[in-house]
DNA sequence: TAATAGAGAATTTTT
DNA sequence: TTCTCTATTA
């Protein structure tokens, strides 16, 4: 059997009813999918053939765009559903697509089974093609969670010690290396000291050991693939033909893998359009390139280049806030937004005492809001988010809106499908699913407890490995041989009695595979079950039968109720499913959990999780030096950290439609400690004549309790005597008086230290840079817990050092010291 | 083998 | 502060 004897169904599913119908309905001139479009956005919808570059600015209608831009393909007759690779990061921007692809053409969009993500459409390209990297077509695909697991045996299979080396280190090193598309073999040489000389060496045993388990983690997807491109050249080719339009959405986020990707697939027609904003590359942390986005006239010589530039989001005091910003960046394609609109209100500066001080003063801000302020119409919570760096940032906020009633919901939290109980009843699943699915069973071996400890599971572990067989059949052949006696030899019998009884009910559910239905459409037929059972009802046998929900209602530990809700959840998920393997593949590529419910509410989430979104209030809490920017971004990254954060500052405004809030603390409750805090470097790039500052009312209640803190302020300390250059808007709000505090001298004594800051960042950076990783080899450094000793290593923000009672540590530099300057640390400062 | 206590370490962002 | 992991004890 060939490659493509089935490229007749491929054929076939061709003639889909949506493309008929889009002919059909489109008239000549006037389609109704382009109306409404500037010219902007017309023009890069005509332009159908050969390389486009959409440059769409935040808000400037770029998913409108690409919508009409698919429609377009389809009316036209251009291109039919199935010849259209529409490739997207996220499920939800998937469906998003899909459903106003549908809207468009009057009719749900069904037809293009090649719209979805990078990883999903991996994963079916996969499937098919499996053998050819020496998979199984029915490979599972590892989470982080199995692929730390994994790495760790690994470790420690090599004698090493995995207290030091951490096994998440190894992972993100390899997904690192993933990104950059890189084989064991391909690990440049620079590269080959990470972990401890040893990188290099596990990541090939790694891959070793996924072949063996037929799986492959999140990466792999997308090597495998190129791998197979590039070593079959008559399926490549296939492939380019039969996806003759490219559409690839957020492609500043695109790295090395998905590019090679994209460009292999593209090679012939080059009909690619890619949609993206440099400005709102903000994940460089995680693999993406920038740099294919700004090259992209490079790759594809003659390209269109489309701005668009005109925003429908954001008022013009907003925009311009955020236009001057990140005109701070160098290295831009360069956008100028702009707005027909109203100026508004002008964005808002605030700063206060301290993070808690900041929440309490959102919250009334949020309740005022309600009612109207200011001349303004009512806000209501649904309409309003609070935007943050790092989540703990959230705490303050959920802490003082629960003490005030004020509804609200947090994005991206700890994801359903990682909670414990998910996972461990996932496992479950996978086992039955696919009975050599070793990391599924480790993990339920003993969940619930069932007296099988470490000796019992090395006992399965050797029988497997001498047999060659799985672990499950492992286990089956110590309960057999009577290996394992007792009572954990009783309940692993019930446990793979159990399996294989559940297994007998994956009834016809079970239908087999084709390419054909894999290239006509996802949704598969649902086939009855003949045995009368359908996968939610065995999905509920599994749980109870196992065990695993008795395990959970005889918890006692709060969470327990929670739990079992979870759960419960769980199975009412299934629902939408064909069947159980139909779900696992599902969740192993989608993450997300949605639940919308009716009461307004306001949302609390990160910068990160907020780009695409937009909100008629917006809040942006903690613009602190070290906070944001982030200090371990500017640390790791230097220079393009620091443009990365201003990025992500440039996302944080544009999300905003009518009134944008930033703040800052003086002081700050970290892990703990108090800390005094400098306002964000991002505040003075703020353009003077589109920010007002507030004044925040009555916050003189902290008396008393300074006596002493003075010490070491220098003579120049007072805000009002300092004269900076610059625009400095923190200074403004420091007159506002709330600053008078002794913190915020101390602040700007320190500061003053190192001189007037510039403009420029670059120079701001070195400041930084020399203030925060002050230590070198011999330094003598005091560390809270284990007191004095002497740095004798230093590795990036990584310290080792020879205590003198606590003997030698790895410890983060941030936790250290100057021996000298250990008491003027953190205390002085602490309000109240 | 399981439960518990206590130490030790550490905080970004996630398809 | 809070979590996770380890060592100890039952």
């Amino acid at each position: 059997m060939t490659q493509f004897d089935d490229s007749d169904a491929f054929e076939a599913a061709a003639t889909s009813s949506l493309a008929a119908r889009a002919m059909a309905t489109a008239p000549q001139g006037a389609a109704p999918y382009m109306e409404g479009l500037n010219p902007a956005q017309e023009a890069a919808v005509r332009q159908l053939d050969g390389p486009v570059l959409m440059l769409a600015g935040a808000g400037t209608g770029k998913t409108r765009a690409l919508t009409a831009r698919i429609a377009h393909l389809m009316a036209t007759g251009t291109a039919r559903p199935n010849e259209i690779l529409a490739v997207t990061f996220t499920n939800k921007a998937a469906r998003e697509m899909k459903t106003r692809v549908g809207a468009l053409l009057g009719q749900p969009a069904e037809g293009m089974p090649w719209l979805g993500t990078f990883h999903a459409i991996c994963v079916k390209l996969l499937r098919r093609h499996a053998e050819l990297v020496g998979l199984k077509s029915n490979f599972t695909i590892l989470d982080m969670d199995d692929q730390n697991r994994l790495l760790k045996q690994l470790i420690v299979a090599e004698g090493i010690d995995d207290k030091r080396w951490p096994a998440r280190g190894l992972g993100s090193l390899i997904d690192g290396w993933k990104n950059r598309a890189l084989t064991p073999e391909q690990v440049p040489s620079a590269d080959h000291g990470a972990f401890n000389n040893q990188g290099v060496k596990l990541y090939g045993q790694y891959q070793t050991r996924l072949k063996e388990l037929n799986a492959c983690d999140f990466g792999d997807l997308l090597l495998h693939v190129i791998r197979i491109f590039q070593e079959n050249e008559d399926l490549l080719q296939q492939y380019q033909r039969w996806f003759r339009y490219i559409l690839v959405d957020e492609y500043q986020d695109t790295n090395v893998a998905q590019y090679l990707w994209l460009r292999l697939l593209a090679a012939g027609h080059k009909n690619i359009c890619c949609v993206g904003d440099d400005d709102q590359s903000i994940y460089g942390w995680r693999g993406a390139e920038v740099g294919n986005i700004l090259r992209f006239e490079k790759d594809f010589p003659g390209a269109h280049v489309v701005r668009l530039e005109q925003n429908y989001r954001s008022t013009g005091h907003i925009l311009a806030a955020a236009s001057g910003v990140i005109a701070g960046n160098r290295g831009r394609l360069g956008k100028t937004l702009w707005t027909d609109g109203e100026d508004g209100e002008k964005v808002r500066l605030i700063g206060h005492w301290d993070g808690d001080e900041e929440a309490r003063w959102v919250g009334e801000e949020i309740e005022a809001m309600g009612h109207g302020t200011r001349g303004m119409d009512p806000i209501g919570p649904n309409d309003i988010a609070i935007l943050v760096r790092a989540s703990h940032q959230m705490r303050a906020f959920e802490d003082r809106f629960l003490t005030i009633g004020l509804p609200y919901r947090v994005i991206g939290g700890p994801r359903f499908y990682e909670r414990m109980e998910i996972r461990d009843a996932m496992a479950y699943f996978r086992v039955v699913v696919s009975p050599d699915d070793d990391l599924a069973f480790e993990r339920i071996v003993n969940t619930p407890k069932r007296g099988l400890g470490d000796k019992a599971q090395q006992t399965i572990q050797r029988m497997a490995r001498s047999n060659g067989v799985s672990l499950l059949e492992g286990a089956r052949l110590c309960v057999e041989t009577q290996a394992i006696g007792g009572k954990g030899g009783r309940e692993l019998r019930t446990l793979v009695d159990g399996l294989a009884r559940w297994r007998g009910h994956l009834n016809g559910g079970l239908r087999a595979v084709g390419p054909v239905d894999d290239l006509i459409d996802e949704e598969v037929e649902p086939v009855g079950g003949q045995l009368g059972m359908s996968h939610v009802e065995l999905a509920e046998i599994i749980l109870d039968e196992s065990g695993y929900t008795a395990h959970w209602q005889n918890d006692k530990t709060p969470e327990g109720p929670g739990r079992l809700e979870n759960l419960k959840e769980l199975v009412k998920a299934l629902e939408n499913f064909e069947n159980l393997q139909g779900f696992l593949e599902h969740v192993s590529l989608i993450m997300d959990n949605e639940q919308d419910d009716q009461e307004p509410k306001v949302t609390l989430m990160t910068l990160h999780a907020a780009k695409g979104l937009e909100f008629p209030a917006v809040f942006l809490p903690g613009w602190e030096d070290g906070l944001f920017p982030s200090q371990r971004s500017m640390d790791e990254s230097g220079q393009s950290g620091l443009e990365e954060e201003r990025r992500l500052a440039y996302v944080g405004i544009t999300r905003a439609e009518k009134v944008c809030t930033i703040s800052f603390a003086g002081n700050r409750r970290v892990y703990g400690q108090w800390q005094s805090q400098m306002p964000s470097r991002f505040i003075d790039e703020l353009p003077e004549d589109h920010v007002e500052v507030l004044t925040p009312p009555g916050l003189y209640g902290h008396q008393g309790g300074m006596g002493g803190q003075m010490r070491g302020m220098g003579a120049s300390a007072s805000p009002v005597e300092r004269d900076m250059a610059g625009s400095n808007l923190h200074e403004k709000a420091a007159r506002a008086d709330v600053y008078n505090s002794p913190g915020w001298k101390r602040l700007q004594a320190r500061q003053g230290q190192y001189g007037t800051r510039q403009p420029t960042e670059a120079k701001a950076m070195t400041i930084d840079a020399e203030a925060i990783s002050a230590f070198s080899i011999g330094d003598r450094v005091f560390h809270q817990k284990f007191g004095y000793g002497a740095v004798v290593s230093v590795e990036g923000d990584k310290l080792g050092i020879e205590f003198e009672k606590a003997g030698s540590k790895h410890v983060v530099g941030r936790f250290l010291v100057a021996a000298g300057q250990e008491s003027g640390q953190d205390d002085g400062d602490v309000p109240f």
